[in-house]
DNA sequence: TATGAATGAGGCTTCATTCAT
DNA sequence: AATGAATGAAGCCTCATTCAT
């Protein structure tokens, strides 16, 4: 890639990635760039094309670290954990992408709906669940209730929940605790999780809460 | 509460939530007030100053709805599904206030660290949360490994998450689903999977991954 | 009308005259206002705004310019130079309103058409001029196969044109002469072009031409 | 001519006549063409340069159509009314030019005279319609007492006001009427207005017009 | 002769905020 | 307590023009 893009995109992935993009101002990312405000008019159009440009250029670093181990040679459980883990740490790593998702979510999912290659690669990380889940199925070590959508939503749910919201979250309950060892410990609630949530022998069945939905809250 | 401010209030918390901090026009606001623009300024001091307000509206405006069933009189295991189910209603009909708070996070928390009513009010409802954990662990049901904080994480983050990034998760997985029942499926999920992370009769426990947050990702 | 607005269109029409819709400069404009360029926008909304604005003005500055003499009690001939006359000296007094309407045509009209008050006032021009042309049609001094309408557009095309086009025009062909005598014999002209049109006592008939201008150019 | 030039000039004169000097774009121009911006630069200079160029080249074009049939052949009066009507149909199928001009008017003709082959063809056409006089008025069929600019003058003005000021015209006064109607009767109009302007038959003369204009509008 | 990238000045517009009344 | 007019700073964007190749 052109190295005057790499740089812009660089710094205009920061941008609003801190600020959102009502918030970044165009002046700051040119000033912080190689080239001048000119230029990213030259090159992007407008505010609004320099920001598509930067969330697709942020979903396509995400990629990059998508490239997976081979899940393939691990036994389903293990292979499950290691999933959720690597996706919980991709998460962890990339706060400007999960700042630029929210930003995207906020309004109103405008711009990444036009990106093809974002469906592409997430549907891609879905599938690799998907063989996982189907590997445990099949041994009759997880759980025939569950879609994979089921799964990958909590697990990207709480992966990206906690960076996200880890402001609000940690003032209020968490002020002044090592940060590094509260994401360990989470971490771990999340293998956790998802780990219980898949296999057969626990308790209450989906079944039954898809009923409670209609009636009571109360499950045997 | 002064019928002016309550009028000012509603009306910042709806453009804030819509647009962000940065986002949100002043004039905006006032036009869709009772009052004049100069009235605001009047109140509340700057934009900033009634950004502040509104959250902290917002936020008030969840407290009342948090005004809990008596889940002390259900056995813990139901009286967890409640509350879980009552937390997840909660987000899915304050999009509002979901925003709000998404917004506060890309601003870092500001705002909210001065904000004590809303600490205290987190904190009540953390509190509600463990009464129901100490009694199922007194009685042998929930496993005695876990903070409450871990759980509660756990429920907000499922329950924010679906909320907040439903723009992007359904454009990129469930584009012309149902909404209805997308909703009711993803309650009952989470509901579930709460339940399977609290009960004592499951395989891996926690500890486990805590070790294996140092090493490997493999659990037995 | 407010001396601020008065002093801001003064302003305008004489920036959009000299320059046009394109070449005129909100900050020429603002310059030379006794307000600031802001103020501009808070008035009018746009440039485009305060070039409507000014449009406007110009041609009710030209209305009141129209509060006709009393044409009734001069017989018809005699009326009809006074109004030919009355118009010529408008359009010559006038440069600014016709820089504004040549720059009106070259946009296309695009702002014209939404002047209600334009069009009543043009209207009422038209009718005066019927009413003599009527009068010197019942006493058999004028013709009467000529619409209003085609008179009109003799004299305004010729008082306009003259104004208008006075730059290349005298350019090419009156280098050096001077500038109130072209006017005064140009007047003249006009005004001895219009009583031959219409007077009966005159050889061609508008009829032959009509013929010819489905055939060919001669008529006897 | 250069092919390359001759598909930059078409191009230029449909941008210049369509937008004006101050509204024109050359990347407008440049990205309709077949070659890059650069060669614009190379080519004319500068902006205005190129300006310069596309308004004489479109004077060139009318030029080309002035190559006028042999008026000698007829007699003065149909030869006049060839004419005219030769000159308002060059109007009518340039518009182009026509709009050229008048935003050369808007600029104070600083463009025009510098271009010696503008004047030179000018001058020709004129001296056309002076010989077709000076027979008429041998003849005594045409009165003596007006110069071939005052006609030549009447001629153009009324061509060119009909196509130049057609917007805001028809804008007013003939909303919704058939184009190809209307203009074929003011052909006719045209030609019928000069035609009498020009006879010995008629009533007023030049000479009264003149007085009156020192004195009052009232020719016997 | 030709091209895509680059440029700096200046264009229009909008913002949060305050003043006179 | 309330209003409409006013403000200056700053925002996004576009222009004619030129440079490196």
């Amino acid at each position: 890639m052109d190295p005057v893009i790499r740089n812009i995109l660089d710094v205009a992935v920061a941008e609003f990635a801190e600020h959102g993009l009502a918030g970044a101002r165009v002046d700051a990312i040119a000033a912080r760039t190689r080239t001048s405000k000119r230029m990213l008019y030259y090159h992007f159009g407008s505010k609004e094309g320099l920001y598509a440009a930067a969330l697709a250029d942020a979903y396509a670093g995400v990629r990059t670290a998508l490239e997976q181990p081979d899940y393939e040679s691990l036994p389903p459980a293990a292979a499950l954990g290691a999933y959720v883990g690597h996706l919980f740490d991709l998460h962890l790593k990339s706060p400007q992408f999960v700042r630029l998702v929210m930003g995207e979510n906020l309004l109103g999912g405008r711009f990444i709906e036009s990106a093809e290659s974002v469906r592409q690669m997430s549907h891609r990380s879905l599938e690799t669940l998907a063989r996982i889940v189907q590997r445990g199925q099949r041994s009759g070590e997880f759980r025939g209730d569950l879609e994979p959508l089921d799964i990958y939503a909590n697990i990207v749910g709480l992966s990206f929940h906690f960076v996200s919201n880890r402001q609000t979250f940690s003032a209020l309950f968490e002020a002044g605790a090592d940060v590094r060892l509260v994401a360990e410990r989470r971490r771990a609630v999340v293998i956790d999780t998802i780990d219980r949530q898949i296999r057969t022998d626990t308790a209450a069945g989906l079944a039954c809460r898809l009923d409670a939905a209609r009636g009571s809250d109360r499950c045997p």
